[in-house]
DNA sequence: CGGTGTCATGACATCGATGTCATAACAGGA
DNA sequence: TCCTGTTATGACATCGATGTCATGACACCG
């Protein structure tokens, strides 16, 4: 590889000249531009990072770990939104500050972390977003004493700043959609319990309930999400057979995620029931993949993924420029309520629209 | 951040000999290996991998780029497998060469890949990776003359090493264990005609076909993948009107995709065919969020993203050890074929077994 | 007991940029 | 004309590692 030297010589001046012309940082005769340009044009020249780096002290590299899966490896790779999106959404902003991502992943092992952040050590990275693949509590501190850092999809209690996803607030607003309708006994599948966004999300199911002065219903609310292991199906089965074993049946059904609302149709319609006539149904996530396959297309709250990137990066950038952190250590990204044609108003009582239970246990 | 001579000062030795201990290349008393680490872990102490890279002349990095989808930037992450797949896969073998992943996502905009590779040239990463969303041919070479390269899941015409799927022999492969249920009447639904793995799994069908002494019907062959677009499923819809409108309908219906087979199941129960009693069904990718959800979940032939990553990046890193290119510059990865409840033998005519097209065009 | 080899360590130069300072040429103002 | 200021350029040191070479202290061999 050409360095500056090589290319002084060939346009027969000083390293010191050619260094000015690439940063133009001192005045230069036009002619010797032109030389030097021209040098290391034929020379094919590039600057060296790491010799800059190491002369200013500054690498303008940012770190990004993703893919900290507890313990499973690949469950959640199948289950949910894929953190990609939190990836193209951090690197757009940070490409526009000039500075380059160094992204590792940790395949499923939160061990390897401290390896990681060391490897970004030896980069000297002036910053490391850490990225969760769902929303979760982290339980330990990160190591990298010094260096500033961001979490996203996550949160712990050192205040680090996190950027997280406005899981009550999607649910609320999606959840007033479902009212708006006109659906008054509206039933919710939930993720795992314990998960962050299960309860939060419960939070804005039932204020939006309360808002409209309906009742909330336990037993219409259960949890589903066995992250697509063989029994999911019959779980969710089962608590579709107890909501509509009822005299008021739900006439709007909640999911915790969009393929939870896949498992949904594909039972409901194994049961005659008829989406979104009968039912309505609704997701989480707005998986494209599966919101718009979906027939009909599925009405859902998104998962604003690419911009919880994106809004993590910017608060990373603004640490890195010396601002304060963030004022509230926690930042919630709003998602839109998509409205698609999984959600209609419900139909009067009618003949037609009596629920057909026989299939029931049939699966 | 601590430099090797504030280890040395704290430790009272010199710089090299601190270099000694942390690069195990020559003797040193143990005394004075025990002080120079209770220096290093005092000060916290991280090499800097700029000054390093820059004597010995090596980066240990390796540049990999995704997502240069040549127009729309959100079609193809909606439609397929995510390519992230194979970025995981190359880093798994990258890191136990303990080489790091310098990874730059296009966005969308094929012109931007000038500009990450001089960002590359200027880390001087050793090689880079290049991954396409999907099977295809390149039309332009890649700037970075001399770099070492390795195309992943698309092919140019200069014979630069090429790692792509066994697209043909994952179609002949999933073909074959279609007809060794028994299924002679085989429809097929592919993806947009022009792309190469439409191409060359139509190959690999008809192969199969061929092998067993079963007629190739191009009645029986329909392309219907719009990317996820609103026509699509009246396509798919029209496709199947005509698969079904004959005296001899297909028993089984292969799918460019698993999307598209989660589309096909959807018209089929909506037109009361079951899957599998009546219809067998089978996609492509393993996109397990759609393979092990839909009901029955779905035999497919898997889309070995992972795996082509990492073989990549063995052949890579075999390049860069300076062995020669591979033989042929493309090689070929052949996925599983993944064997689930929507695929069984096709039930003998019976009055079940008639196909009801009563709803025909009610979509 | 002198010679040779290994151990243990340090001085110094070097990798490729750039910041600091010096210098020369020339212009314009007093 | 001399002084000052600007333009244009180069010499040199420096960033943090490590390769090369030198040196002193032992140990072992004949």
């Amino acid at each position: 590889m050409a360095t500056i030297y090589d290319v002084a010589k060939h346009a027969g001046v000083s390293p010191k000249t050619v260094s000015r012309v690439l940063n133009k940082d001192a005045p230069v005769s036009e002619k010797t531009r032109k030389a030097v340009a021209a040098a290391m044009d034929a020379l094919g020249y590039v600057p060296s990072h790491a010799a800059r780096s190491m002369k200013s002290n500054k690498s303008d590299l940012v770190g990004l770990i993703t893919g900290a899966i507890s313990n499973a490896d690949e469950i959640s790779t199948a289950a949910g939104l894929p953190d990609l999106l939190i990836v193209q959404g951090a690197q757009a902003v940070m490409e526009k500050a000039n500075k380059t991502l160094l992204i590792s992943d940790t395949g499923g092992r939160l061990d390897r972390v401290p390896d990681l952040v060391r490897t970004f050590q030896e980069h000297r990275v002036e910053g490391i977003l850490y990225v969760a693949d769902f929303h979760k509590p982290l339980q330990l501190a990160l190591p990298g004493r010094d260096i500033p850092k961001v979490l996203v999809n996550c949160f712990d209690q050192f205040g680090t700043p996190a950027v997280v996803p406005d899981d009550e607030g999607g649910q609320y607003a999606l959840t007033k959609s479902v009212i708006a309708q006109g659906h008054e006994r509206i039933a919710y599948l939930t993720l795992a319990p314990g998960q962050e966004a299960t309860r939060l999300r419960l939070l804005g199911f039932r204020r939006a309930l309360e808002e409209a002065g309906l009742p909330f219903d336990p037993k219409l609310v259960q949890a589903t999400d066995l992250f697509g292991t063989p029994g999911e199906r019959q779980l969710i089965w089962d608590a579709l057979d107890n909501f509509f074993d009822s005299d008021t049946p739900p006439t709007a059904i909640c999911c915790g995620n969009d393929r939870l609302a896949m498992a949904v149709y594909s039972i409901l319609r194994g049961r005659g029931i008829s989406v979104p006539e009968q039912v309505s149904v609704v997701g989480y996530d707005d998986h494209r993949l599966i919101s718009e396959t979906l027939y009909p297309a599925l009405t859902t709250a998104e998962l604003p993924y690419s911009a919880m990137g994106a809004r993590a990066a910017q608060v990373l950038l603004d640490l890195l420029s010396g601002n304060d952190a963030p004022a509230t250590p926690r930042i919630t990204v709003r998602g839109q309520v998509k409205t698609r044609g999984s959600l209609v108003a419900p139909r009067a009582a009618s003949p037609d629209n009596v629920i057909n239970l026989s299939g029931r246990n049939e699966i």
